[in-house]
RNA sequence: CGGGGUGUAGUAUAUCGGUAGUACGUCUGCUUUGGGAGCAGAUAGGCCGAGUUCGAUUCUCGGCACCCCGACCA
């Protein structure tokens, strides 16, 4: 993609009462916009990296046989009515319409897919399964905050899992860990991230969080490092202070964000709606739930303020917007030193690496303040300089490694290094 | 939802009960061309509603928005 074209623009200043790092940076760097507290607008450059985190997610819950749909945001008031949530969930939107019709923005989606499943679900043969959807939630927080990290309306990965017993939905519940490690190392935050032990709610003892360490975070963990494990704060003390793994006492204390849950849901949905299942004896029986979540956008915003330094945002290439900078200087005036940036730039195309080239008239520094802002993994400059060294200039922006290559080694080191 | 704070241009701010100023940005032109460059010109503003007043951006009241702390929550 050519930089003259983004509509969007960088900005040196962040708004001086944003205070987020990610929202900072997302803003500075023409990622996001924001429209209100809380909702976020996602642009060009923010929406690649969203789409990115989303087709991660998307392999995996794949992988575990998950089977993607698309529920609907607006859900009717009966189907809330029936768990009781119409009246205990207090951060639940709800809309009239001009006939008095109530509906809820849905803040999650058991209130839908339960009776969804209901009416493909007869016997223990149609069991087990999972349905997945990416969507955006709705959750009237009092008080949105810490840029991304907590908003009123943002994407979300659920899934939902059903199965004829509690063995089999615990088997994929132990599946699903490995799974959401696998897509937080995918997206570069694993080494931060941990399996934290969380309050059960009424079915089960425990929940599982993934949390990721950051400062931003408004959770607090204790990790065990020899398990590496960690339980969360609201359940320390039912814990004994002591790794629920090894029974260690040796616990650091770390401020986390929570990235993803997972939940034994059991019968706590299905019951309501009546889910059953005719078993092997033709019995009816209820079905057990597993439901399996992950914020996309608090995702988005983790990764910055992990990665993130003090010239701007860092992305790993799995979710880098694109693969390489392309920065050009002088291309405007120098008809040489376009030629070759559009040469390397169709080079990179037909490979099928995402470029996105600087093509504009700007002086180095502004090009290179911003590349940093915009922390494009690999950045391949060319120049006058350049030409006459017969080499090209790339910049790791993860290290701020700088070195030259010539041309047969430009492609094979982007493959090498990343 | 409780407590605190802040609302002046795209951003950051200044002043003032009487013509609202500066910087950055943005736009135009020229110069410059390896770390947010220079010159010239242009652009654009008092959150909303009442009240006090000859006159309100300024004072009073109400509302709304945003930020922070707490509670709650992915």
């Amino acid at each position: 993609m050519l930089q003259s074209k983004l509509f969007t623009k960088t900005r040196k200043e962040a708004p001086v009462d944003e205070v987020a790092k990610n929202a900072r940076l997302l803003i500075r760097a023409g990622f996001v916009d924001k429209l209100q507290a809380g909702v976020y607008t996602y642009l060009p450059l923010g929406l690649r990296v969203l789409k990115k985190i989303e087709n991660i997610i998307r392999e995996e819950m794949d992988n575990v046989g998950g089977q993607e749909i698309f529920m609907p945001s607006l859900q009717p008031k009966e189907n809330w009515l029936a768990t009781g949530r119409w009246d205990t969930m207090d951060d639940l939107y709800k809309v009239s319409d001009t006939s008095g019709r109530e509906n809820a923005l849905g803040p999650t989606h058991e209130e839908v897919v339960v009776p969804l499943v209901k009416q493909f679900v007869s016997s223990y043969r149609d069991l087990p399964f999972s349905a997945y959807q990416f969507q955006n939630k709705f959750r009237m927080e009092l008080r949105a905050k810490s840029g991304i990290l907590r908003g009123r309306e943002f994407m979300m990965k659920d899934m939902y899992s059903f199965h004829t017993n509690e063995a089999d939905m615990m088997a994929y519940y132990e599946k699903m860990k490995g799974v959401y490690a696998r897509v937080f190392e995918r997206a570069g935050i694993c080494a931060k991230t941990f399996l934290t032990f969380a309050s059960g709610g009424s079915f089960s003892k425990y929940s599982h969080e993934f949390q990721t360490i950051t400062p931003a975070g408004e959770d607090t963990i204790y990790i065990c490092d020899k398990c590496c494990l960690a339980v969360n704060k609201e359940i320390i003390e039912e814990q004994k202070n002591s790794c629920p793994q090894c029974g260690g006492r040796n616990l650091r204390e770390e401020t986390s964000v929570e990235v993803g849950n997972i939940f034994e849901l059991k019968t706590k949905y299905s019951a309501p709606f009546n889910l059953s299942y005719k078993d092997e004896e033709g019995k009816d029986q209820t079905v057990i739930m597993g439901c399996y979540g992950i914020g996309l956008g608090r995702m988005l915003g983790t990764v910055v303020e992990v990665l993130g330094d003090d010239k701007g945002l860092v992305w790993p290439e799995s979710i880098a917007p694109f693969a390489v900078h392309l920065v050009e200087l002088g291309g405007a005036y120098d008809a040489t030193v376009r030629a070759e940036a559009e040469k390397i730039y169709n080079e990179f195309t037909s490979a099928d690496v995402e470029v996105l080239w600087d093509d504009r008239d700007l002086r180095a520094g502004e090009k290179f303040a911003e590349s940093d802002l915009i922390g494009i993994p690999l950045r391949v400059v060319v120049s006058a300089k350049t030409l006459t060294s017969g080499k090209f200039e790339i910049k790791d922006r993860a290290t701020g490694e700088v070195s030259m290559v010539d041309h047969s080694e430009l492609f094979k080191i982007r493959h090498s290094k990343f």
